[in-house]
DNA sequence: TAACCTTCTTAATCAAGATTAAGTTTTTTG
DNA sequence: CAAAAAACTTAATCTTGATTAAGAAGGTTA
């Protein structure tokens, strides 16, 4: 079914009964997404949890000058939301949209906290997976602080194998930071492979 | 008593009983650490939780030319750690040591694990705790990404207005991303202030 | 208080990466 | 399939911020 992939997630850190499985499950809801349409924008409120199950979505900022930074990729497997305006439930600075076609679980905030009080288990897997998330992030910001743009394109490739394949160029560089000329001259010089 | 501030800052999103507190208590070790003092080092592995009850923490890490790159300040009601070796137990990449002469909680990972079974409520107020974190890590990559060095020293001064006051320049430079140079040639180009 | 260490400042030079502006190739879509 | 849109490339010029190298000022400690 489509949730297996969530349930799987969700296995590799806690285990649920029969019935808590099913009362997860009462709460999912399967879209399909197209292409660069919009799950959320600027302004918004978050209302739901983002599960991708294919396809790969992202979150990115838009800044003053009307230039993305992404923030995030969200491959199959991931959870992608603006998070200070999930938790906080006020208006949230990024977009998110897909890079692809994709199919992603949706899981309404109110349900999610009825879910905390239902099955306290879960408190448990989302308290390890923001950890893990934070702990990426912290990993990220100091690559951020102290490599160049070379490097950090360098652990993009190591990190994302996959992601980079099917990726424009012009997305690789509003994520480590860079302008599009500029990765497209700095690939050009060190030709890597043909 | 020193662990006030740990059960205040708790009791903002769980409820403790009686015994419950007590529990937690009879884990935390208070520890006072000399300006200077080091507390994590990289190649560590994470044995212990941190938190701040007075004076004030940073982690940093140091790059290949010896130069350091401050991820967070903690100040008293905060809470510090390498995330990354603290989750995975494996080596860190950070140093964290006291910016003055502070005092601290320590709790040990075996212990908080074994806290977690014992008193559940506790996986939701780390995870919040996890998530909140995230959320400001999610806005300062942004930053970095998107803000000139003169903006993201402004955010500096509007988020932590009373860090500012009491820190060397060095310090700030090293956590908003720019030499020491140019920073105070920053600052005396715009007086501000006299 | 002297010596030392750390921080801050100034200034000249330098480099990484941005900007601008084409032109070219690839992909999408009617 | 043709047209349009998006992505990529190249090159010249410009800017932000790094590097280097002093010296000055402030704090700390013997």
């Amino acid at each position: 079914m489509y949730y297996d992939l969530l349930l799987k997630s969700i296995a590799k850190h806690i285990s649920l009964t029969e019935e808590e499985e099913q009362m997860l499950i009462a709460v999912l809801a399967l879209k399909k997404v197209k292409k660069k349409q919009l799950l959320f924008q600027e302004g918004d409120i978050a209302k739901q949890a983002i599960f991708v199950i294919s396809g790969c979505l992202r979150s990115y900022s838009i800044d003053k000058n009307g230039f993305e930074h992404i923030l995030q990729f969200a491959p199959p497997g991931w959870w992608i939301s603006d998070m200070q305006s999930m938790v906080k439930q006020e208006p949230g600075i990024l977009y998110i949209d897909a890079v692809d076609d994709s199919e992603v679980i949706l899981i309404q905030k109110t349900d999610l906290d009825k879910l905390y009080r239902d099955i306290p288990k879960l408190e448990r897997f989302f308290r390890i997976l923001a950890e893990n998330s934070l702990a990426t992030y912290q990993h990220r910001l100091i690559d951020n602080l102290s490599l160049s743009a070379a490097e950090r394109y360098g652990n993009f490739c190591k990190r994302y194998p996959s992601l980079i394949e099917n990726l424009p160029q012009k997305q690789v560089a509003a994520y480590i930071g860079v302008t599009p000329e500029f990765l497209s001259k700095m690939l050009n010089k060190i030709p890597a492979k043909k």
